[in-house]
DNA sequence: ACTGCCATGTAAGACGTTACATGATTAA
DNA sequence: TTAATCATGTAACGTCTTACATGGCAGT
């Protein structure tokens, strides 16, 4: 249900906008914590204009349809914002992994958690890059440097930590 | 599909266990890095067996079924510890709610933000609890305290940023 | 003409949650 | 005998992924 809350929300901070281009917003930065491709994106603000929490505004070029959020969906959003969870819990494959690492050779395991710093690295300069260019300073935006700042420091933190001296950990 | 390999890789680390048993597991630990009921164990579990990665071995008080891991499943989670990714992206509704902080007045968005510093806070002192009570240390396990050192060392990041100087950040 | 991106949608299947359902054993 | 915990399962429903499918417009 997380979903129509991620579209509310971004239909809030930029008032019309496409299904493709919520899309995108989704592919650069709103994704990392809730990603969603176009065939979850349509038929979700298609059902959220049936419930009368966006609406259909104007026309654009190639068939691009723009949608507004209503009053009530902005009351709806704010009232998920409030309430806050209980949430569905969060499942991380990569997490999993670290308890069953006595499954691989020490030598396997310590080259997958070199791999795994590889991948918390590319996270981290794409978190740095969105820095750098995300410059909106408006206070609609800030939240988003918010966001990403919660991301920058996590990522940094599970970096630091498979870096640390766990290996020895694993040998026999 | 990553249930089938939580489900492989403890009846590696434990040799004959129940669904029970392992429910238990996920409770306790396991969960959280990938939560599963026990309406997700037993069903996964009668597949596994179906395709020879585990076996049902004797039998125990009431109506308990105890299982093991063959040579087959531990081929299989081993598998799938070397290939590594992709795996699922991870989805955070408390990632989320970071975005759009400024639909809160700024009152409310702090008060928010101390509530997840408290929900960060019991979450570290149950994996202090667990810290505490695990004290195996035999080699399969203990691929679980390095599981357990990153959930701390994540959730203490978590702490940190949340306790820091952003609320600031969302005044008008 | 062709390639690439813009832009929207649906169908089938995999995965996850909630609710329903049942029985055995132990401790108070 | 009653409550709690052990122990297993299924059905209905919701969510997510993969694959299929289509057309508009711009640049080369």
């Amino acid at each position: 249900m997380s979903l129509r809350y991620a579209l509310l929300g971004l239909l809030a901070t930029e008032q019309p906008a496409t299904g493709y281009a919520l899309l995108k917003h989704f592919e650069r930065t709103l994704g990392y914590a809730w990603p969603a491709g176009h065939y979850q994106i349509y038929p979700e603000l298609a059902r959220l204009r049936d419930e009368g929490l966006i609406r259909r505004v104007g026309m654009e070029p190639r068939g691009a349809k723009p949608y507004e959020i209503t009053k009530a969906g902005l009351e709806e959003v704010r009232r998920w914002m409030r309430q806050g969870g209980p949430d569905r819990p969060v499942r991380s494959a990569p997490a999993l992994r670290l308890f069953f690492l006595w499954l691989l050779e020490p030598d396997e395991a310590v080259e997958y958690l070199r791999s795994e710093v590889e991948r918390h690295k590319a996270v981290l300069a794409e978190y740095e890059e969105i820095a750098k260019e995300d410059v909106a300073d408006v206070r609609k935006q800030r939240s988003f440097r918010v966001a990403l700042e919660a991301g920058l420091r996590t990522t940094r933190a599970r970096i630091e930590f498979l870096e640390g001296p766990k290996p020895a950990t694993l040998e026999p």
